[in-house]
DNA sequence: TCTATTGTATTAGTTATATAGTACACTATT
DNA sequence: AATAGTGTACTATATAACTAATACAATAGA
């Protein structure tokens, strides 16, 4: 279970906020395929938001088919790689890469630098090799 | 020189759509260090928007360390790799590595297929060396 | 110094974004 | 079917983003 935290200040809309911290909790880990998450209401008057607030960090999560929605039962979290079919992991893949090195190259950076960089990185968020 | 041009419908803002053309641009070696850019007056025209909307992308380009603008004279490319001084250049590669193996592993991608995605592609923008 | 050319600053109006208030619709349980 | 739980839809409002009109300021060259 999360701890979610709102910070006004920080500029980053809450919707955001809310998306990235569920994002941030599956990857790490914390969310475990199948949980129920908070219901929109309870995690809205947790935050001291609106309750379309946090409906629209959820609907915006199950667009990147990350949850999933059913109307009078609940939130849950989806098995990302069950319910992305190969193919479109593909093309999610390839998307994210050339966005990554569009902005690399537009600062200069070159392929060899920007695997080196990832290369020192150890671990990371989830190093297994999954399936 | 580059051959500038606007897209309504994309939704990507005008001063956005520009910002990108010339950061493209300079990637892609279509700029040399220390050309100037059209004046923001010529290029507004060109592009038939206000020259404040030119104005604005390039002041963002500025701050980036990107080009380099003289009251009364131009606004020019600037040498990025000169400009920036190395450790700024290494926290920013940092950056945005860190972001995109944010993103990736929030899709459940591992290091090793990103590191595999970047190596089929081949050339890139820029793969010369530098210096 | 005058003038043409350059970028800058101020202001305003339109559009999009973010959040909220409230009513609606679906589901499961009794 | 009644009810309590769930997500959804519609509407409103405040704020920010975007673009533009116009005036200002700095530079270079005649």
């Amino acid at each position: 279970m999360i701890d979610f935290k709102l910070d006004p200040k920080s500029g980053v809309p809450f919707y955001r906020q809310i998306i990235d911290q569920i994002r941030y909790g599956i990857a790490s880990g914390n969310f475990k395929v199948g949980e129920q998450l908070p219901t929109v209401r309870a995690l809205a008057v947790d935050l001291k938001v609106n309750l379309n607030t946090v409906s629209k960090a959820y609907k915006e999560l199950e667009i990147q088919n990350i949850i999933e929605t059913q109307q009078g039962t609940g939130t849950f979290i989806g098995d990302i790689k069950l319910m992305i079919p190969e193919t479109e992991r593909r093309n999610k893949l390839e998307g994210i890469v050339n966005e990554f090195l569009t902005i690399a190259s537009s600062y200069g950076f070159s392929k060899i630098e920007l695997i080196e960089e990832l290369n020192k990185r150890n671990g990371g968020s989830n190093e297994k090799s999954n399936k």
